[in-house]
RNA sequence: GCCAGGGUGGUGAAAUUGGUAGACACGCAGGAUUUAGGAUCCUGUGGGGAUUAAACCUCGUGCAGGUUCGAGUCCUGUCCCUGGCACCA
C-alpha cells in the first residue's frame, strides 16, 4: 500500500480558514445563551520575542479543555487578549528606541498571527488590550470607585524602589532573585554574587532600595479577613490557596502593657505566645520605637549612647540591617518594665533585630523559647528562664536551650498552666491577662497595603487632581478618559516622579471641585490594576449599554463568574490576589452578584529547555513557529500536551517531537488506507468495541481532571489495535500485553463494517481537542462527515461494553506472584472454582508441594492468595 | 527555622479503594530494506542469574524500620529535592 503524507501546512491553513470563514468561535449574542461556560487562559504581556513554546503549553491545555467543553454541550465563551501596559512592554521599547504604542502594534499582530496558527478557538471579536483608551478609561473608573469608598489613599511611608525600573514596587512584586527567575543585579546592573537575602524587583532581577515617598495605595488590609475566607469556598489548588494565605499571614495574639519603673508611661508589646511570659526577662524595642517612645525617658548616662545607636540603626535600610549577619547589636535604655505575672523587673533594650513594622515594634524578650531571643540574651549575658507549660516540656523550640539549660538557665514551672494543650495554654492565659487588663487580644497580618503608584510613563494616569483648597479630587466620569499622551521623553528619570511630571501641558489642570487652578497626578498605576478586573470586561466589549458601566450588567449576569481560570501558579500572590479583591469591592459597591472571580481555578506548570527556565537571556527559548511550520500545529499541541502532566515541568526536547509527528502519520496512514478495507467478524468487532468505549471513557474522565498526558496514550492504544487489527499483522503493532492476548484468538475475516465505521468516528472525536485540524480533515473529507467535528456531540461510553468478558486472576503464592489465568466474569466471582482452577496452572505444583495451606484469601475478579 | 508538595528504568512518565510496578512514548541495541545515509518496518530493552530453547529464579519505586496474606501506595524515623513564608516575636 502506498504511503500517505499528511501535509500539515496546507490541512491546517484550510481549516483556520474555514473556522474563521464560518465564525466557528464567535458568539452571535452574549445575551442568548443556555449552557454557558467562560473559558479563560491569564492573558499575556505582549513581547517583543513573540509567544514562546511555554506560552503555547499553557493555551493549548486552556484550549484543548474549551474544545472540550464545547463538544460536551456547552455554550464556551473563550477570549484573548493583551496586558499590554506596563514596564515589561515599556523597558523593551527603551531599549531599542521605540515607543512603546508603536511597538504594541507589531507585537499584537504576531501575538494573534501565532496563537491562530496553533489552533486555538478564541472568539478574536471580543478581545481587550490594557492600553487602549476604552479599556484604561474603565481602569480609571475602578480606580475612582475605590477612592470613593475610601479604598485608595495616600500615604508618606518607606516603599520598595527599583533603581533600574526607577520607579516604586508593591511588596507582592519585590522577591528572592529565584522567584524572579532573574540573577540579582545592583543599580548599575553588575551580577551580585555570594550574597545571601537579596531582595530583588520582580521584573528585572535588580535589588531594591527604600525610598520615603507619598503613594498611592490601596487598601487590600481591609480584605484580609474577607480575602482568607473566600479560598475555604473556591476550588483552587492547595498549593496557591496555601500561598496566599501565608501572605496573607493572619496571627492572633495579644497587646500586653507593661508599666515603665519611675515613669507614668507604659511599653506594649505584641506576642503570639503569651504563655510563655513566665519567662520573659527583657524587652526589646526597635530603634523606631525607641525614637517614639523612649526617647524623653532616658537618663542622661545613657541618653547620647541610646540616640547614637538609633541615629546609626535609622541610617540603614532593612537589608542593611538583615544582611549584617545573625549577630545581634543592641544597647540597654537603663529603664526596666515590671512584669506583673512574675514579679520581675525587665531591662528595656533598643535593638535593630525589632523590625517596627511588625506588631508593635516591640518585643518581649523570652530568651528560653525564642531563638532570636536567646541568641541576644547569649549575647548580652541576660538571664535565660524556661517554662514548663504541659506538653511543650520535652519539645524545646530551640535546639541547644536545653544544654543551656543546665549551664546557665532557670527551669520554672507554671502551675498556672501546667498540663494544658499548648493552644488551651495560649487561650487561657489570653484571657487572663485581659481579665487583669493587662492585654488586648489583638491580630496581625503580613498582608499590607497595595502601592499602586509607578513613576513610569506606559501606564494607565491615575485619574486625581490636587487642589490646594480642596486637596485631592477625582476626575468627573464624564472627563474619563484622562488620556495619555504622545510624548518623546518618556524614559523614567528616577527623582521620585513619573515623565508625565515634565509635561505642564498634561497636568495643569482645573479642581473639578472649586474650578481653581489645580495639578493632576502624574504617576500611573501598576499594571497589576489593569489586570484586576480585565475578565470583567470580555463578555461585554461590543455591548451597547456598557457606556456607563465597564460591563454590561445582563450579560455579566449569564457569564460571570469565570467558569475554568487556567494559567500560571507564580501570580499566586499578585495577580489572582488583586482580582479576588477587586471583584470583591466591585461586589460590595452593588456592581457584581458574585465575590470571587474564579471559582475554579487550573495552575498550570511552567516548560522547561534544558533544565532552566526559558529566557532570552540563557538563549534558551524555544520558538513554536518553527516547529509548527515543520511538523504542524497539531503534531506540536500532542507534544506538548503529552509531555507530562499539565501542572508539571516538562522539558522541551526535538527528538520527542519527531516521535509525535511519527505518530501522527500513523493516524493519517490509518484512515486513509484502511478506511474500507477493514472487515471484522462478530467476536472481532465485539473485541475492538470494547476497546473503544473504554478509551472513550478514559479519555473524557482524563480530560475533565487535566491528565492529557493519558488520556493521549490511552489513544495510542486504541490506535495500536486498530492498525493491528486493519494489517492483520496483530503481534507487531499491539505491544500492549493485556491487548496482545486478547487479540490472539480473533479472527478477523467475515464482513461487517458498521464496528469499524464507529470506531473511526470516534477516533476522529477524541482526537478533536489535541489535534483540531487533523480532526477536522478526517471528519469532513475522509470520513464525509457533516463540518464540524468540533460542534459534533463528544462520544459516550456504553458501560456494557466497559465490562470485558473474562478477566485475568492473579495467582500469589505468600503474596508473590506466580501465575494467571483467564476466567469467564462469573467464573471470577466464585472462590471455590477460582481456587480450583488455579491450583491447576503449571507452574503452581512446585511452589504448593508438601506445604501446608493456612489461608486462601480471595479478591473476586483479582486475584487469589495461596498463605503456607 | 516554619509550612506545603515530591523522590519510580538511560529519559519524560503510568499505576481507582493496598492486589501482576514501569502503561504510553523518547532514547538505545540488533535485524530488514537501501549503493550509502536518512526515512520506514520488525525484534529486544529495569538490574542480576539460569537454560539448547521456552518455561524459570532473584533483587528492585531515596534510605532504615513497621503494619499486612500482600506496600510505589498506609505508619514511624531519616536523607535529598522543589515551592511558599521568614530576624513576623
Amino acid at each position: 500500500m502506498r504511503k500517505q503524507v499528511f501535509n500539515h501546512s496546507s490541512v491546517e491553513t484550510h481549516w483556520q480558514k474555514i473556522w474563521e470563514e464560518k465564525n466557528l468561535y464567535k458568539l452571535s449574542d452574549m445575551n442568548k445563551v443556555v449552557n454557558a461556560f467562560y473559558n479563560l487562559w491569564m492573558f499575556p504581556y505582549p513581547s517583543a520575542e513573540g509567544l514562546h513554546a511555554g506560552h503555547a503549553f499553557a493555551s493549548t491545555g486552556s484550549d484543548v479543555y474549551g474544545r472540550f467543553k464545547r463538544m460536551n454541550a456547552k455554550i464556551v465563551f473563550q477570549p484573548i487578549g493583551y496586558d499590554s501596559f506596563g514596564i515589561h512592554s515599556e523597558n523593551y521599547a527603551l531599549k531599542i528606541g521605540k515607543h512603546p504604542r508603536e511597538m504594541l502594534e507589531k507585537t499584537t499582530k504576531k501575538y494573534e498571527q501565532q496563537l491562530r496558527s496553533l489552533g486555538h478557538s478564541y472568539d478574536w471579536r471580543r478581545t481587550v488590550t490594557t492600553s487602549d483608551s476604552d479599556y484604561y478609561r474603565w481602569t480609571q473608573w475602578l480606580f475612582i470607585e475605590l477612592f470613593k469608598a475610601g479604598l485608595a489613599y495616600r500615604k508618606k511611608t518607606e516603599v520598595n524602589w527599583c533603581p533600574s525600573d526607577k520607579t516604586v514596587l508593591a511588596d507582592e512584586q519585590v522577591m528572592s532573585p529565584a522567584q524572579a527567575g532573574k540573577e540579582a543585579k545592583d543599580a548599575r546592573g553588575n551580577i551580585i554574587k555570594g550574597k545571601k537575602d537579596i531582595l530583588v524587583c520582580e521584573r528585572c532581577g535588580t535589588q531594591v532600595e527604600k525610598k520615603l515617598l507619598e503613594q498611592w495605595f490601596f487598601r487590600i488590609t481591609k480584605y484580609a479577613d474577607r480575602l482568607l475566607a473566600g479560598l475555604k469556598k473556591i476550588d483552587w489548588p492547595d498549593k496557591v490557596k496555601l500561598a496566599q494565605t501565608n501572605w496573607i499571614g493572619k496571627k492572633e495574639g495579644i497587646n500586653i502593657t507593661y508599666p515603665i519603673k519611675d515613669s507614668n508611661q507604659e511599653i506594649v508589646v505584641w506576642t503570639s505566645r503569651p504563655d510563655t511570659n513566665f519567662g520573659a526577662t527583657f524587652i526589646v524595642v526597635s530603634p523606631e520605637y525607641a525614637k517614639q517612645n523612649l526617647k524623653n525617658l532616658l537618663i542622661k548616662d545613657v541618653q547620647s549612647k541610646v540616640e547614637k545607636y538609633i541615629k546609626l540603626s535609622l541610617s540603614k535600610s532593612k537589608e542593611e540591617r538583615l544582611n549584617e549577619g545573625r549577630k545581634k547589636t543592641g544597647v540597654f535604655t537603663g529603664l526596666y518594665a515590671l512584669n506583673q505575672l512574675n514579679n520581675t523587673q525587665m531591662p528595656i533594650w533598643v535593638s535593630d533585630f525589632v523590625l517596627s513594622e511588625v506588631g508593635t515594634g516591640a518585643v518581649v524578650g523570652v530568651p528560653g523559647h525564642d531563638k532570636r531571643d536567646f541568641e541576644f540574651a547569649k549575647g548580652f549575658k541576660l538571664p535565660i528562664v524556661r517554662v514548663v507549660v504541659g506538653q511543650d516540656k520535652d519539645q524545646s523550640d530551640i535546639t541547644d536551650v536545653n544544654q543551656v539549660q543546665e549551664e546557665e538557665g532557670t527551669m520554672i514551672n507554671s502551675e498556672f498552666l501546667n498540663g494544658l494543650d499548648i493552644n488551651i495554654a495560649i487561650g487561657k492565659m489570653m484571657d487572663f491577662l485581659e481579665e487583669k487588663g493587662w492585654g488586648k487580644r489583638v491580630i496581625n497580618y503580613h498582608l499590607r497595603d497595595w502601592l499602586v503608584s509607578r513613576q513610569r510613563y506606559w501606564g494607565v494616569p491615575i485619574p486625581m487632581v490636587k487642589c490646594k483648597l480642596c486637596g485631592w479630587q477625582p476626575v468627573p466620569s464624564e472627563e474619563l478618559p484622562v488620556q495619555l499622551p504622545e510624548i518623546s521623553d518618556y524614559k523614567p528619570e528616577g527623582k521620585g516622579r513619573g515623565p508625565l511630571a515634565n509635561h505642564p501641558e498634561f497636568f495643569k489642570t482645573t479642581c473639578p471641585n472649586c474650578g481653581g487652578s489645580a495639578e493632576r497626578e502624574t504617576d500611573v498605576m501598576d499594571t497589576f490594576v489593569d489586570s484586576s478586573w480585565y475578565f470583567l470586561r470580555y463578555p461585554s466589549v461590543d455591548s451597547k449599554s456598557s457606556t456607563k458601566l465597564p460591563f454590561d450588567r445582563e450579560i455579566t449576569k449569564k457569564w460571570l463568574p469565570v467558569s475554568l481560570y487556567f494559567g500560571g501558579a507564580e501570580h499566586s500572590v499578585l495577580h489572582l490576589m488583586y482580582a479576588r479583591f477587586v471583584t470583591m469591592v466591585l461586589h460590595d459597591r452593588g456592581y457584581l452578584d458574585f465575590d470571587e472571580p474564579f471559582p475554579r481555578f487550573f495552575a498550570h506548570g511552567l516548560m522547561i529547555k534544558d533544565g532552566a527556565k526559558m529566557s532570552k537571556s540563557r538563549g534558551n527559548v524555544v520558538n513554536p513557529d518553527l516547529y509548527i511550520e515543520k511538523f504542524g500545529a497539531d503534531t506540536l499541541r500532542l507534544y506538548l500536551m503529552f509531555m507530562g502532566p499539565m501542572d508539571g515541568f516538562p522539558d522541551f526536547r526535538d527528538t520527542g517531537i519527531e516521535g509525535m509527528r511519527r505518530f501522527v502519520d500513523r493516524v493519517w496512514e490509518l484512515f486513509t488506507n484502511f478506511k474500507n478495507v477493514v472487515v471484522l467478524d462478530e467476536e472481532g468487532a465485539r473485541f475492538i468495541m470494547i476497546k473503544m468505549h473504554q478509551t472513550i471513557k478514559k479519555v473524557t474522565e482524563d480530560i475533565e481532571e487535566f491528565r492529557y498526558n493519558t488520556a493521549i496514550s490511552s489513544i495510542m492504544e486504541y490506535i495500536n489495535l486498530l492498525r493491528g487489527v486493519a494489517s492483520k499483522n496483530q503481534k507487531s503493532k499491539i505491544k500492549n500485553q493485556k491487548d496482545k492476548s486478547r487479540f490472539k484468538n480473533k479472527h478477523f475475516n467475515n464482513i461487517r463494517c458498521a464496528e469499524w465505521d464507529e470506531a473511526l468516528k470516534n477516533l476522529a472525536l477524541l482526537l478533536a481537542p489535541f489535534a483540531p485540524h487533523l480532526a477536522e480533515e478526517v471528519w469532513v473529507n475522509i470520513l464525509g462527515q457533516e463540518f464540524s467535528v468540533h460542534t459534533y456531540p463528544w462520544p459516550k461510553y456504553n458501560p456494557e461494553f466497559i465490562e470485558e468478558d473474562s478477566v485475568e486472576i492473579v495467582i500469589q503464592v505468600n503474596g508473590k506472584l506466580r501465575g494467571t489465568i483467564s476466567l469467564s466474569k462469573s467464573e471470577a466471582q466464585d472462590k471455590e472454582k477460582v481456587i480450583e482452577s488455579a491450583k491447576k496452572v503449571n507452574n503452581l505444583a512446585k511452589w504448593l508441594e508438601g506445604k501446608e495451606i493456612k489461608k486462601e484469601i480471595f479478591v473476586p475478579e483479582k486475584l487469589v492468595n495461596f498463605v503456607l
